[in-house]
DNA sequence: CTGCTGACTGGTA
DNA sequence: GTACCAGCCAGCA
């Protein structure tokens, strides 16, 4: 079996790779689908240098639905966002809920 | 190695 | 609603 034992911030890439066109998920989400989920805050380090065309950054969220952040560029990741069928509120992400990607997971406090 | 940073999060005031 | 705090963790100097 290949790479589970990548680097984290690979995954992590790999893991907002596969966030679906209209769809969000937060930095909780994709650090634990990087097998972290307390890392919602390294997510975050590693999205602040998130060029690549094909990782779409701007489908990862913060946690109750807002916006979070975008290299200073919010404006355009609320573009990105509604271009894909996603509404925008100020900074919070309409029908939220049901827009998010990866559902949230239960943990037994570890 | 140590220490600081920060596109986070949940709690409290 | 806003503001601040403590815990959290990968990356980097």
């Amino acid at each position: 079996m290949g790479r589970e034992n990548q680097g984290f911030a690979r995954r992590v890439l790999s893991a907002v790779r596969r966030i679906p066109a209209g769809r969000v998920a937060t930095y909780g989400d994709v650090a634990a689908a990087a097998g972290k989920p307390r890392a919602a805050r390294a997510v975050g380090n590693i999205m602040r240098g998130c060029t690549a065309r094909d990782v779409p950054c701007h489908r990862v969220i913060a946690a109750g639905g807002r916006l979070g952040g975008y290299g200073g560029r919010l404006e355009m990741k609320r573009g990105l966002l509604r271009a894909e069928g996603i509404l925008v509120f100020g900074d919070k992400i309409r029908e939220f809920p049901a827009r998010r990607w990866l559902k949230p997971v239960k943990y037994s406090g570890k």
